[in-house]
DNA sequence: TGCACACGAACGCACATTCGTTTTTAATAT
DNA sequence: ATATTAAAAACGAATGTGCGTTCGTGTGCA
């Protein structure tokens, strides 16, 4: 089926975000890029460039929120868990690159009360990973280390996959989570 | 010492590119904060706005650069030279977060030809990074994961300490650094 | 007397967005 | 097939705003 304009519209946005950054993407550079010389053309197809954020920024954190759901609802142990949650990330940053790289570094040039709400989401989804990871600990089945140092650098590693992650390095993203699962849980050394 | 007027200038600068981003950073309201009721006033001080965010990726650019040169010419073997690493971006990154931060997440605004220069220089690095890496896994001292995997989970990890690690959660950075070392080292699981 | 600094006006530019109008498209009726 | 119609889409001019920076001038301190 053919893409509608409006959906070619809002792909070439989330990709110029990527590229130069929110603020740094014009309107008129965006309507060149989708063949209309007017920028004005494009409000036929879209309220406003902080729209475009919005949706491209609520879509993914409604991903990783629902995502979460499922592995809280059907994981037990921390192991398992966190293994679903490197699938996760890996998962909806493999889905769709462009739109999670933008989610992830533009947010803050939402206005509010959207970036009050996005912050929300993202509190609230930081919290249960957070919690998982605590799980782990408390039941010692991980590490006694501390559970904030845990959480952020797990966090932190598979947030910014789409950063440097790309298909063509034939490296499958099976291998990918197998092999970011076995570092971290498992650690770099060698026995 | 008294602080220079100057010095005033380019570190409420570098907090203000944290703040809010480079883009979104105005000259006027860096003028406010230091109490000069013209953004005018700022260029007795300053050649120019990308000077400034020129200065910052620069300087941090160099220690990290003079810090891998040593860890290569002091440490030996993989495990102590990963340990040292990531004792140079937790270290870094505590001197001077606002400044690491600017440097971290708005080099991209660099004209020609301070990014190509910039990112030269942190190819460069990254190589190092990962060769010491490729050591490690060539000699059988760490796991057979895939070399690039490791890598970029490895050096996001310590690539992003700044964004979270805040010195008044009392825990140390000693703590911080053996932590994050028995997780990227040892894994998280337990045994 | 000179120098460092602050001021205030001004310049030129790029930006998102609006508006009224024209063109294109597609569905309907002849 | 052709003509009619209404909606969708593109246009071009215009608006208002904020930006970095320059310049000429003034002020106060060494």
């Amino acid at each position: 089926m053919n893409k509608t304009k409006k959906q070619i519209v809002f792909e070439a946005a989330a990709k110029l975000f990527m590229e130069k950054g929110y603020l740094a993407a014009s309107m008129r550079e965006l309507a060149e890029r989708v063949g209309l010389e007017q920028a004005s053309s494009l409000y036929n197809h879209l309220k406003s460039k902080e729209d475009v954020l919005r949706k491209i920024c609520l879509e993914n954190a409604d991903k990783f929120i629902k995502g979460i759901d499922e592995i809280e609802r059907i994981k037990n142990d921390p192991i398992t868990q966190i293994k679903a949650l490197i699938h996760l990330h890996i998962n909806i940053a493999a889905e769709d690159p462009t739109s999670v790289t933008v989610f992830n570094d533009e947010w803050r040039h939402l206005s509010e009360p959207y970036l009050s709400d996005f912050l929300a989401k993202r509190r609230n989804y930081e919290n249960r990973f957070k919690a998982i990871i605590e799980k782990g600990i408390q039941t010692e089945v991980f590490k006694a280390i501390d559970p904030t140092v845990a959480f952020y650098t797990i966090l932190t590693s598979v947030r910014w996959i789409h950063y440097w992650y790309k298909p063509e390095r034939n490296i499958s993203i099976e291998k990918l989570e197998s092999d970011i699962f076995d570092l971290l849980v498992k650690g770099l050394q060698k026995e």
